[in-house]
DNA sequence: TATTGTTATACTCTATAACTATA
DNA sequence: TATAGTTATAGAGTATAACAATA
């Protein structure tokens, strides 16, 4: 498991730019953007990878139950496309769900089966909800104020 | 968008805030961003991933040549700490680097080695610099201008 | 005692190719 | 023909535990 996360470094946020103490002073990898990014993600992911573990649930699944919640009509593939996952990998990840029992399917025709949360699923989601948003809360009191509203559509624009 | 560069894949690019055209008007998750984060990294990792293919280089390989530009002293064991990968994970990491030619190992002590670019390495280095430099480029202009200023800092504020 | 380098192992995510059955 | 679901497989990143040798 990812563990090497501490649970969330700065409760107490900062509300001003740092103005020094890079970890790695000569880092030439410091300013750029991508590697920034990457490792951005890296660190939030782990930090969320293990407030879910409380859940049983991988970022994966909890973001299936996430999209999944309120709504009925979904199919395996529209859910890939939705989150970007291949139909593929689709198969082992809804497995898991199904045999935790969050998951169910119904036939639409012969072919395509609706994804429908269960009892069990949608209490499942609701604990989801309060661990995620926590968790983008968290997120965002990390950034300072002067740049917090520019992050998601700054992501947005390189999302897809 | 910006003309200079040729833009990432995606052609549909957007100069200011986008004010809607979702690609998933139902998506619930279009919104948090810590799903936007990763979404945003997956995407600009597999578009680095794949312009490093033609050096030959994954992306964690072309990272340890930058960082180990210009330096003579740094271990396995340093980079691993700077670069936030584990000593069990440098090792098959800097043999691949090694049996490409791009390295080589000096022993500092009879337990340490510092890790050196051969003449090679330098000349894959700049070949990585001439890629990393227009892929940092292109990305952030995919970020609208309002935004693009504020991506660094934010992200470093998440990086740690 | 702590650190370096290493081996071995395993899990997650991601990607592709190919097959079957149905729309 | 195109799509849905699936199987199988592979690559890449990441994580842990444990070990021997050395600082």
């Amino acid at each position: 498991m990812t563990d090497h996360a501490k649970p969330l470094p700065n409760p107490e946020l900062r509300d001003h730019d740092p103005p020094a103490a890079d970890p790695w002073p000569d880092d030439p990898l410091a300013a750029l953007p991508g590697y920034l990014l990457r490792r951005a993600a890296n660190a939030m992911m782990a930090e969320l990878a293990t407030r879910l573990t409380a859940l049983d649930l991988r970022i994966s699944e909890a973001t299936v139950l996430l999209l999944l919640g309120g709504r009925e009509d979904l199919t395996s593939a529209d859910i890939g496309k939705a989150l970007d996952i291949q139909r593929a990998n689709m198969v082992p990840l809804l497995a898991r769900l199904e045999t935790a029992g969050l998951i169910r399917r119904e036939p639409i025709n012969r072919k395509s089966q609706a994804i429908l949360l269960t009892e069990a699923g949608q209490d499942r989601l609701a604990r989801v909800r309060e661990v995620t948003d926590r968790f983008e809360r968290d997120l965002l009191d990390r950034v300072p104020d002067a740049h917090r509203a520019h992050l998601v559509p700054a992501l947005r624009a390189l999302s897809g």
